[in-house]
DNA sequence: GAATTACGTCAATAGTGCTGACATATTCTG
DNA sequence: CAGAATATGTCAGCACTATTGACGTAATTC
């Protein structure tokens, strides 16, 4: 049993090239999200706040049920967040007008500047990572990850 | 303040493209990671279990310094998911030939197998993705991944 | 022999996820 | 209109994973 430990037990062969990339996926978006760890810490905020101010500001106004989908997490969990987002003045929270139990979310100024901080290292990764690819190169990584995505998964 | 909530302020037009990315980026590695959570659930292990077996596997042998230069985590935090692993039988110690201060890492033949199962959704995953690409289109997103993570970007 | 290295461990704390339970408006429906 | 359904909020407790700080031990190096 520990005799044979060390032998490499390899998957199918044609398996390597997935191992291969679910190691760099790990790298990539480890090395990906620390971009922003680092600005958060001085403000007291963690990555769940950086992700909720991020999509309300990809869509202002969206319902606090929709913001649930988008992050799959629970309503417990956000509030939290979305809380000390809304008492620190970096998210707003308006009553629908249609439907006056929806709270829509909307980015304040403040937020619209913070995610801005921290969107631009990494955006200037992505771009450093597209600096030699060609525009038919960019769609097939954008292709690429759409198809990573259980949206795309499941209309296979 | 509030009247102006509503209004959209986009980043510099060249700059949308990367929003796009990290969203994409968010929901992939999302989904991706998901993948492997169900099967972890039945067994009592995290996803940090999943990550240390992952590299153990990918790297029979290695020192505990190494995996934690790998992982980007603390010794503590290593140590009480490592030691779980080796209670239960799917990481091996071993004491190091030339260097007796080291502790090998292997994972055992359980180990191993554990390993593939949680891997197996995650390349299927990568699989489907790739379906439709040429291999030119596979290497533009290895290479992409690649230079996503901190290693590649230094040597721009 | 003393410093360094590789590793382990105890304790406290933070961030983020979960479940369960319950409350409050508001809207929809029979 | 009364009751069901919906959108949201909140309290309480727990799990997992990360952190820092401090200290210990064995092995190696200088």
């Amino acid at each position: 049993m520990s005799s044979n430990a060390i032998t490499t037990t390899p998957l199918s062969s044609s398996d390597i090239s997935e191992l291969d990339h679910i190691e760099l996926l790990f790298f990539a978006y480890r090395d990906f999200i620390a971009d922003a760890d680092r600005i958060l810490e001085h403000l007291g905020f963690g990555r769940a706040h950086h992700r909720v101010l991020f999509f309300i500001n990809r869509k202002p106004g969206l319902m606090v049920a929709e913001l649930l989908d988008i992050l799959g997490i629970t309503k417990q969990s956000l509030a939290r967040v979305l809380k000390q987002l809304i008492d620190t003045g970096y998210v707003l929270q308006v009553t629908g007008e249609q439907d006056r139990r929806q709270r829509l979310l909307f980015p304040t100024n403040s937020g619209r500047e913070l995610i801005m901080t921290l969107s631009l290292p990494q955006s200037r990764r992505i771009k450093t990572a597209l600096r030699n690819a060609s525009p038919a190169q960019s769609t097939t990584i954008t292709s690429f990850l759409q198809h990573m995505t259980n949206a795309s998964q499941l209309e296979k």
